[in-house]
DNA sequence: CGCAAGATTGAAGTACGTCAATTCCAGTGG
DNA sequence: CCACTGGAATTGACGTACTTCAATCTTGCG
């Protein structure tokens, strides 16, 4: 189904949803709607009338500063939501824009409520997603802060790892990474050139493989290690352990 | 009351609460504990039994790294709840330590369970506020990887002094600022060092003034100007973004 | 007063950024 | 099939905003 990827990831939250929950949530999609890179999907100072569920492809968070800087403060990969909880506030305070090609399903807002309301363990998990989103956007600013350049890009890279398996899309230590250097240093706080350099030093360690857009993770332990990942801000039931 | 910073705070988003509604949240209050600086009032790994407000003094979310750094991830001050939904992920993945003297008052569990479903709208109050924490460590992402260090300094302290003002902790252009400048600099990922160097240029340069522990903002419009701060993503009613 | 924590200062090192040139590569059209 | 093209990756030279270390001065406070 095409919110499986979202089941799969609330289902690290809940026990496995019946077949019948799964269909509401499917049956909730109202449209589908593809974006191209770099196209937004939802921009500051909107109030979206429906929540955007990403089915295919990468999107990113972020703001842009006055010398015209982009910082990414979230990726968003498929299953996650971009914005289930803006009813809350009044408006975004930040933009969300395709970074590769993207695949959107829109679920009206009303929808939603509905669902959450006769579903108080649906409504748990959307919030337990949104304080995972919260805790990811912390372990960021710690790896911003504080991390050189190379054990920054392991530790993002570990992330991503765990979290494509989490939705079903790695099964070996690989997954897709369609984004050019230039946007990983916008995520990580560096330049592209110094992004180009720390990737190299990376390969050169045997850390890393890449073969065209997909990375290859050639020892997942060893790189965290290097990069002191610790999962468990990520907050998955299997912490830790590999799936797969 | 002991509660009235953080019904100040949640009068931001929902309208004025009824005397009834404040008593409820005062009556709620089982107990009332205090912290020495640098004491931790929950640890990483904790699964706390009771959500924590913060009603005196300054305390922070943060973690270790290995080579033993502390990067501090958040402010908390008066009127704060440091845990309102841990219930829902099953451990703290981070620690929250005392900064200054603090007074803890503590909720139990079931009384905020309570509270929240029989009323919906201080239920959304406080998702309301768990998102504004969200909104502020993405901004905090985007000052510590793209701003250099004098603006970033100048940028936290705007963000302080409106939410010490929203919470009737300052009504001029100060707030008390109980915190060495070694913790600023762990929380703007500064050294200790450059830390003391950014303050005595903002000094200076006239856009702060500080008395002993009282921070002065000489000319906050050009403190904003100057740190590129824009409030919205605070979701201040008073503070920017006109409700839509 | 006397002590310890914090603030300040200077000197030297480094991890990053910036700029600019060059190479690589996937698409596209001929 | 190849030549063309524009974006992305790579490289080198150089500048700088920060870090680190270590000494000294200041302040709060019993």
């Amino acid at each position: 189904m095409r919110a499986d990827p979202l089941i799969c990831k609330l289902e690290q939250f809940t026990k496995k949803f019946s077949d019948s929950e799964k269909r509401l949530i499917e049956d909730a999609i109202s449209d589908i709607v593809d974006y191209a890179p770099r196209q937004d999907i939802i921009s500051q100072g909107d109030r979206p009338e429906h929540v955007h569920l990403l089915l295919e492809g990468w999107a990113g968070r972020y703001k842009l500063l006055p010398e015209g800087e982009r910082q990414i403060m979230a990726y968003l990969i498929p299953g996650d939501l971009c914005d289930v909880h803006v009813a809350l506030l009044r408006q975004m305070d930040h933009s969300i824009g395709a970074l590769s090609a993207c695949k959107v399903a829109f679920i009206p807002d009303k929808a939603i409520t509905k669902m959450t309301d006769d579903h108080g363990r649906l409504s748990k998990a959307l919030w337990w997603s949104t304080l995972v989103d919260e805790a990811i956007s912390r372990e960021w600013l710690v790896t911003v802060a504080r991390r050189q350049a190379d054990k920054r890009v392991s530790h993002l890279f570990c992330e991503m790892l765990l979290r494509s398996k989490a939705v079903g899309l790695s099964t070996d230590n690989s997954f897709e990474l369609p984004l050019t250097q230039e946007e990983l240093g916008d995520t990580m706080g560096l330049s592209g050139v110094h992004m180009n350099r720390t990737l190299q030093k990376l390969r050169s360690d045997g850390l890393i493989t890449s073969q065209g857009k997909r990375l290859v993770i050639n020892d997942l332990a060893r790189l965290m290690e290097f990069a002191d990942f610790d999962p468990m801000y990520l907050h998955q039931i299997s912490a830790g352990a590999k799936s797969g």
